[in-house]
DNA sequence: GTGGTCTAGACCACC
DNA sequence: GTGGTCTAGACCACG
């Protein structure tokens, strides 16, 4: 199975972090149903032209979260996880970064208002796109 | 003058960058006024118990940002800026951290909906502390 | 015959070495009597749901071991062994697991009385069960 | 500071893993305070005449186990932990040793008293050592 | 075929 | 100086 995972050569964020974020939420959107077997290693690196070390990495760190599961001689699968738990991972993902914009705002003095205002202008922007 | 910077030990963001942020939103907010003398790098530096490096970081980025000015013998001011670029200032600061956002809440499969929700109800939780 | 052997699918410990260690404690316990003809490697790997080469090594472990015989077009069957040797064996394998509680507890700097409470402790606990 | 550690060549235990270990009980036992500054990566692994891979790879284990606390540019230290987090730390090292002893003493079919009285033999005869 | 470990060596970011 | 990322390539263990 192929997986569509974009690189950015040109960002300054670390390659495997950006492998891990795509995975990740192509995992819990469940684009990449539960049981799936990814492409091993040496595959997935030839294909993203990266190091079998990074994909090593990546993998890794995911089963550390507990999203994939690794089986030495066999490969690499998609852990089964219930729905409210992928509910609640994909919530806690976007709340770290809804933290991070209302530290943001209050650094620089915003009311909840203007920063509202300033999401739903940014969102019909987005739309329009 | 004492500026009053908080660094955070345990958190994985660099001390640089801690110390820049904290300090850019003092000066878009006016709680350092500008024309303000800022107390010299090692001064600093021993205030905030880190590296006279870090520092001299720290003022030179906000220098290239034009938030600061440095002169040789004397020592690093803040710029004077008018109000409009002032306000601008902040909202890009603002804006940077709403993308972020929306990169985050797409990356999961949030809706325009859900993710304004979850804002809302993140602020009604912060504002009863 | 059917072999009553379980596979833990979310351990670590590989495939060859949980079905080896049962298998094992099987012979040795008597609940797999000697003399008995085990079942072909394909019907066995058929039955576990693993492959042929899984099974293939573990009875050439045992067989190493000298707890199993391969004949050649017969099959494979478990040896006849004394009981003088079988309370050995047993003892033998019970003893490379004191040991490594032994180390761990030195490791951590557990006194020989602490470790005989824990141990007791645990025994309690499993009783109640 | 100078980390005794010892690496056995011969065995089939992974490198990292046997650092580890050590390293851990160093710390939790207190051999090695909290707040102790280790040798850089390459400083350590120099010493232990291996690859500054395989050091990065014990100390962010032993970071994600929350043991130790890394800063670029800075170094790795032991985190300051409580004593009862410490003693409990321990406790869990030493009670997954005696879970596998009780599981490989009822796979053999030995009772309690057979396993105790076994226990009790080995400690004896290491103490005479 | 698969993943697991380890190497030597490079370049970058941080202090 | 420190750690963080990434590479190419090797060898071993598992299925």
């Amino acid at each position: 199975m192929r997986i569509p995972v974009q690189i950015n050569e040109s960002s300054a964020e670390p390659l495997y972090h950006q492998i891990e974020t795509q995975l990740r939420s192509l995992i819990v959107t469940g684009q990449v149903a539960e049981g799936t077997l990814l492409p091993s290693i040496r595959e997935f690196a030839a294909d993203l032209k990266c190091s079998v070390i990074t994909i090593r990495r990546v993998y890794q760190d995911l089963e550390n979260e507990g999203l994939l599961r690794t089986r030495q001689g066999t490969g690499t699968f998609v852990t089964r996880v219930d729905t409210d738990d992928r509910e609640e991972y994909k919530k806690q993902i976007v709340l770290e970064a809804v933290r991070s914009l209302l530290d943001a705002a209050r650094s620089v003095g915003y009311s909840p208002e203007e920063l509202k205002a300033l999401v739903d202008e940014t969102l019909r922007k987005e739309e329009r796109k």
